[in-house]
DNA sequence: GCCGGTAGTTGAACGTGTTCAAATTCAGCT
DNA sequence: AGCTGAATTTGAACACGTTCAACTACCGGC
């Protein structure tokens, strides 16, 4: 009885499973998310349309595993970027900026991010339950940008600014969707003006005169995080393997 | 050749329209918004499928005419209740929580509320077509709410705060959505210290000390809702993204 | 070399939102 | 009354996401 591939080359359905999703991210880019069909992925990736349910449970699977992929190619261009920034504020600029690059290409599939980003299983969802992975991994990278700095932040206030930092991000993107200036202009823009105000008010949060304010808006954050703990239903197992 | 019905009774369509509507909505506060089909409220109604397509031109106008009748609801409650309040805390989180509590019936169905919240179309984006007129509505409660009381905050934030408490109520309708504790204590006690901090955060950003912080926040407002001046499109139109 | 079971694959079928050309009703006019 | 064009209403048809029972390919064990 095999217990697990341990090693060596990805097994056929690893191979089909890459394939529908590369055929489904090609057609997103070209086409958006609602103009692809689940039938023309299929057909297009040489698939029956009952074996790419097989892989990803729904069309909206496809949508999570893209977020995953998007990830990872984040991360490739902003990790060696971020070793030439020292400053809590470049380096947010570098992540932020090298964010909405990584996403270009899908700018108009993009709407359909948050067109489920309230619902509750979804991970961009910043009340969502926060032990999905990809979400983590996200909010993790915040976390290194403060970490490679040397700015003096209250240990209250440096656990939860990752999040933070991560849900303000969510909101540069959501911005990014709807700007429709030539090159996105308006969202370069707002990433300045945004980093340089958040920079200034994390020093200002970080002043020990704002201690009180700062606790209470703290605990208010906790108390924020709580409305998904109770989530009982089924997330939803990730799909396959 | 006939105007505008200027008086008297609603003219037939005004009535099946609104006929369908009552169904929908009871349909909805029932069993939820996906599993209420077109064809079930059509049935119900006592219409053809097609006629219930001839007043709302998909089920998603359902919900923005629901959000309409929402607003109404509210204002019944509300304006009364707002006279016995004198301070801007109080007047706040009056209008929070009857705002709360008038969604109640409707807590299962809210979900979908933000689904599409993101939708360049939809008015509960706040970055959405300022003129959508059930969106300036509710934003003028929020005037009101200033209006009447005596604190002194500078015009420059006084401006914009309508707007700005706007988005902060829409926060909490998001958390409520996902507030699964009993009667939504969580949701609730959400509202009590938030508007505690509100309340203090307006009168700190009043304080001639922020001026500069606070015209460089504002200035960004600014910028922010520019994002979509640009939406031409006529409203769903658009399919996806 | 065959067996058995798991993984992978298929396409028909279902229910849904939406569209549309055609049918019907209605109000005002002559 | 009879006509006319607009408003209203109809239900069949379409495309899509999703499900499912059946089929096939593969691989380890005998």
């Amino acid at each position: 009885m095999m217990r697990k591939k341990k090693t060596s080359k990805l097994g056929k359905g690893d191979q089909t499973k890459a394939l529908i999703l590369e055929t489904a991210l090609e057609m997103f880019r070209e086409r958006g998310y609602d103009e692809t069909t689940m039938r023309a992925v299929a057909q297009k990736a040489g698939v029956s349309l009952g074996n790419a349910y097989y892989y990803f449970r729904s069309k909206e699977y496809l949508i999570q595993a893209f977020y995953q992929r998007l990830h990872e190619s984040h991360l490739e261009v902003v990790l060696p970027a971020l070793e030439n920034e020292k400053t809590l504020k470049a380096r947010l600029l570098t992540v932020v900026r090298t964010k909405i690059e990584t996403m270009e290409p899908y700018h108009q599939f993009a709407g359909v991010l948050f067109k489920t980003a309230a619902h509750p299983q979804s991970p961009l969802n910043p009340f969502a339950d926060e032990t999905d992975p990809v979400r983590q991994a996200s909010i993790q990278l915040f976390d290194l940008v403060l970490a490679g700095t040397k700015a003096r932040i209250p240990n209250d206030l440096r656990a939860e600014l990752p999040y933070l930092l991560w849900v303000y991000h969510m909101g540069i993107v959501l911005f990014w969707i709807h700007d429709s200036s030539p090159k996105h202009r308006r969202t370069y823009r707002l990433i300045n003006h945004t980093v340089d105000l958040l920079d200034k008010l994390i020093h200002l949060a970080s002043n020990p005169f704002m201690r009180p304010l700062r606790k209470q808006a703290l605990r208010l954050l906790d108390e924020l995080r709580d409305a998904a703990e109770s989530v009982d239903n089924e997330p939803a197992e990730t799909a396959s393997s």
